[in-house]
DNA sequence: TTGTAATTTAATAGT
DNA sequence: ACTATTAAATTACT
């Protein structure tokens, strides 16, 4: 029958079904129904595109203009965006097993899938949309998302679905995902802050060990019906000590360690970290968290003597006086944790979708086109995007000019070769000791005997030894800094030498990562891709099975830590204010 | 990254993938995943086409075996038998156009296709599968529903979706999709019961004219909530006279006329037919009916002084009390149409389609290989075939031993050669003017004008006569009452010379059917198909649209006429017992 | 070259 | 609106 005709024009045909399609309500006509499957013309797809690039679920109404504007019926505008949508979650999906890019993905998209996993409290949708992002541009800058989704996948990442983040003054928000990303890698024991402006990388990262206690915040939501204006809803991380700091020479594909890049090095005296996110996700997400051994043992290595194995029952934990200004909340609940490591208040599930909603939030075209690295950041003014929403937000230090391959982030003294202030020696403005205290544990199952040989600390621990192995490890802009981060004694004890390492697909890219930095070692992502190759033999196990469920779609051999991969970004949106059961949860 | 891996061994390769592959989810793998395309070896299509030829739709756990059994992935088979049905439904769709044969149908595509085409109450689909069975074998016989199959297209046939015939106590039941077909050719004016009987056909037609009135019985589906055994559903058609029965002496290629074969020839006392079938599926049937001008003119060119043109309007029309036994129901409602000749009610659109099921209904294998005429009926035990779900519907006289060329079904006297009992004379048992009434017409524009040209009342026009200038034309079986069926006035007046037919590819089919027999005039759709012929040049018109589809597919200068081809066969299955507004029709 | 494997796209069904 | 599936249309590959 397509013999030999030439096809008549199109959008002649289409025209012939749409043209007098009566106003009627919308699931009245499929083009089908009138005459024949049609395919959608270039220019119908143009328009759709650019449509669906301003607004991935439009509404009906949106949909009937665009409809009318194309000649096709509202119903086949429907399916088209319905099938995009799909396609596109699909392709997300994929690029994070294969560890491929996906520039494919407009910004529009992103919020969409953001925002649904935002609501649906599903950590299995954040993992999809929350990677995608970054699968962008990979190898380009190798940044430790890159790292990760490089490798085959045996690395475990859990995030906090946050969007701001604050310590003391200084203060960074989320505003198009890929900004600012806060996870953990619980075989790492380490939790990271990764930060972008203007396609320059930063991250803050910290052991679990540095870890004083962290609290859920709650604001006022419920039960205290005063007009107050609420506390800032989020996770509260205390530490006992600064945390490290690293920046991604752009481009050359690594970070480096480097100086505290906060406005006036505020990251080195303040160790109240807030971390602003939905109370509810965090929820979940905190008692993952607080459910690893690793975390519940991160102070049994060094800290012994510093608390008392005894207090950790209380289900109210006194928060040390010497707080310097953040939260000192009456309202304090103890972290219950169900079989799952699920607190008993989870969201139950009824999550309230905005149903193809378009989201009042920045959309980011610029994104779209540019095969930049990763992330970027609150650029004042883009084009196209209406950054108003976020203004009432402060933001200190954006007026950066365009960074090249230096950063320039929020710090007016030095970074790069000034990159140290507070190497060991921070201890001194807090030190574990001080800031220890009984509420380390969150459950009586806390002080576990701990194998002779992972007697490691933070303090000494050299765990990168095996990588120096490589000749071309010692990078100029390396401190010894480099060498003592992630105290993490699983990590250090199971940690296989380098060469002892099966080459998986993505070996070659780690090796190829390898020759960039020294500080390689000191990338959370690397750390734990390498890691993830040593899985192949040796399956680890961790207490969360909730994660664990895209690993069904890779290969039925993985274990579910091999699903439950890269966890790189957070998706953030919209604070729900709805109500959680405690109000106030401290770790 | 698929640069230049040579493909290893296939079945090696495949099996990676599928061996051990998780009873996951379907979006698996496809062979190309794993490494390169892969033709399939003989082997493997080998058992795919047994599989395909048992089912042409297996279910994703059906595939997952064949896939094991075959080193293939589950995607692959997917893929290949979606594959294969495409090519199949082409190559029946061609034998369309083309005329040709194609025994390459195996039945379960046609099961398939058949439930398709019920399913979607779609003209086209049911076009296309309606058409494909006959297809098989088609020349030996020349039934009517080969001769449409051997025309080029452009005979205008709608379905009476029809599961069961009932006239009196006779009854015929639909068991494998070709045993029961009832049709009707718009521009013949004429409605034909199909039969096939251990393949053998019969046909029992009637010109729209002696239709008194038709009416949709709805059971007791909704608003009747009595526990009453509902009321047979389907279609109940009131006669003021007799039709016309035919027979196929078998492989000879034609129909000639016959003596009324029902039992005890209750079909020529009893003018109530009662087609059983789904209301909801008959409403939309009957829509199209009841808009053709030559239905709502049918009585116009002989019995105008039998109904007074004024009374149509009424929404309710009061039934003659002189009848019978069936149906003197208080559900009445008018019969409306919208501006497609669609009833206001007709069936929304939600159709439930059992997804890639296997139906449940009696497959015949031997269909398959047997170049057999393309019809039969139940036997009672067909090797393979389960026909314990029609069980329950009585059968009369199956108990027929195998036939030759002569008949047998459901009659105990004459046929053959005493087969007129009722030609004109029979209007005595039911004549017109005594059924007659205004509810002939179910809207105000029904009393049109017609053509002086067209005074050819079924009573007398010779509408045959240009065939007689064949020599052969003669058959000893067949009687003067030939001549005086199918007395559409429109197809009289337009019919051309037979000689004056242009030669399409199917020319040749339609000079050899003419060779057999005489009767062949008296073969609708062989009427219907030199009609055909004459449309290549004289294009007509009918007020229906919708089943208009298929023609895109063909040319896109074809008028939509052209693509309406050939709903040779009515598709049945399980009746939907779901709920239809109005719950009786009446036309 | 065709024909077949596979992909992409519009649509349907069910939820 | 999402998922799963499909048929139809197309592309790719042998």
């Amino acid at each position: 029958m397509s013999t030999s005709t030439p096809s008549p024009p199109i959008s002649a045909s289409i025209n012939n079904s749409t043209s007098r399609r009566p106003p009627r309500k919308s699931t009245l006509t499929q083009q089908q129904k009138n005459q024949k499957r049609q395919r959608a013309t270039q220019d119908q797809l143009g328009t759709l595109e650019i449509e669906f690039n301003k607004n991935a679920t439009p509404a009906a109404a949106i949909r009937e203009r665009i409809a009318q504007d194309i000649n096709m019926t509202e119903r086949s505008v429907q399916i088209w965006f319905q099938n995009r949508r799909a396609k596109i979650k699909l392709i997300a999906k994929k690029s994070i097993e294969t560890g491929e890019d996906c520039d494919a993905i407009p910004e529009s998209m992103r919020q969409y899938l953001m925002q649904q996993a935002m609501e649906s409290g599903k950590p299995i949708a954040r993992d999809l949309l929350g990677r995608t992002p970054n699968s962008m541009n990979t190898y380009g800058n190798g940044t430790l998302v890159n790292a990760e989704s490089a490798n085959t996948g045996k690395v475990v990442i859990h995030h906090f679905t946050c969007k701001s983040l604050s310590i003391g003054t200084w203060r960074r928000v989320g505003q198009n995902a890929m900004d600012l990303v806060i996870f953990y890698v619980p075989d790492k024991a380490c939790l990271t802050y990764y930060i972008n402006n203007d396609c320059t990388g930063y991250k803050i990262d910290y052991p679990f060990s540095y870890i004083k206690n962290i609290t859920l915040e709650n604001g006022n939501a419920n039960g205290d019906p005063s007009g107050l204006p609420s506390r800032p809803r989020g996770l509260v991380v205390e530490l006992n000590r600064p945390p490290n700091f690293f920046m991604d020479s752009s481009g050359t594909g690594g970070f480096h360690q480097c100086g505290d890049f906060t406005e006036e090095q505020q990251a080195s005296q303040i160790m109240i970290h807030h971390l602003g996110g939905n109370p509810r996700q965090l929820s979940g997400e905190l008692a993952k968290l607080v459910s690893l051994e690793s975390f519940r043992n991160r102070h049994n290595h060094f800290d012994l003597h510093a608390m008392p194995a005894s207090a950790p029952v209380s289900p109210i934990f006194p928060r040390p006086a010497s707080q310097p200004n953040h939260m000192a909340h009456p309202h304090l609940a103890m972290f219950q944790e169900t079989p799952f490591g699920m607190p008993m208040h989870h969201v139950p599930r009824g999550h309230k979708r905005t149903r193809s909603k378009s989201v009042p939030v920045a959309i980011d075209f610029s994104m779209l086109q540019q095969p930049m690295p990763s992330f970027h950041v609150q650029q004042p003014s883009t084009n196209m995007t209406d950054t108003s929403i976020y203004a009432p937000i402060p933001q200190h230090h954006n007026n950066l000019g365009p960074l090249g391959p230096n950063l320039r982030i929020d710090t007016s003294s030095g970074y790069g070769l000034d990159y140290r202030q507070h190497p060991m020696s921070a201890a001194t403005t807090a030190s574990p000791s001080e800031y220890a205290s009984p509420s380390f544990y969150s459950s009586g199952a806390n002080i576990e005997a701990v194998p002779a040989s992972s007697f490691n600390t933070p303090y000494s621990l050299p765990f990168l030894s095996p990588m120096m192995e490589h000749p071309n490890l010692v990078n100029p802009s390396v401190s010894p800094l480099s060498a003592y981060s992630h105290g993490d004694p699983v990590i250090a004890d199971q940690s296989p030498p380098l060469n002892g390492f099966r080459r998986s697909p993505s070996a070659e890219f780690l090796s190829i990562a390898q020759d960039h930095h020294a500080t390689l070692s000191d990338d959370g992502m690397m750390l734990s891709e390498m890691y993830s190759k040593q899985n192949l033999n040796l399956p680890m196990h961790s207490p969360q099975v909730e994660d664990a469920v895209m690993a069904s779609q890779m290969h039925e051999d993985a274990s579910s830590e091999e699903m439950d991969q890269l966890h790189n970004m957070v998706p953030f949106g919209t604070i729900d204010p709805a109500s959680l059961s405690p109000e106030h949860i401290v770790i």
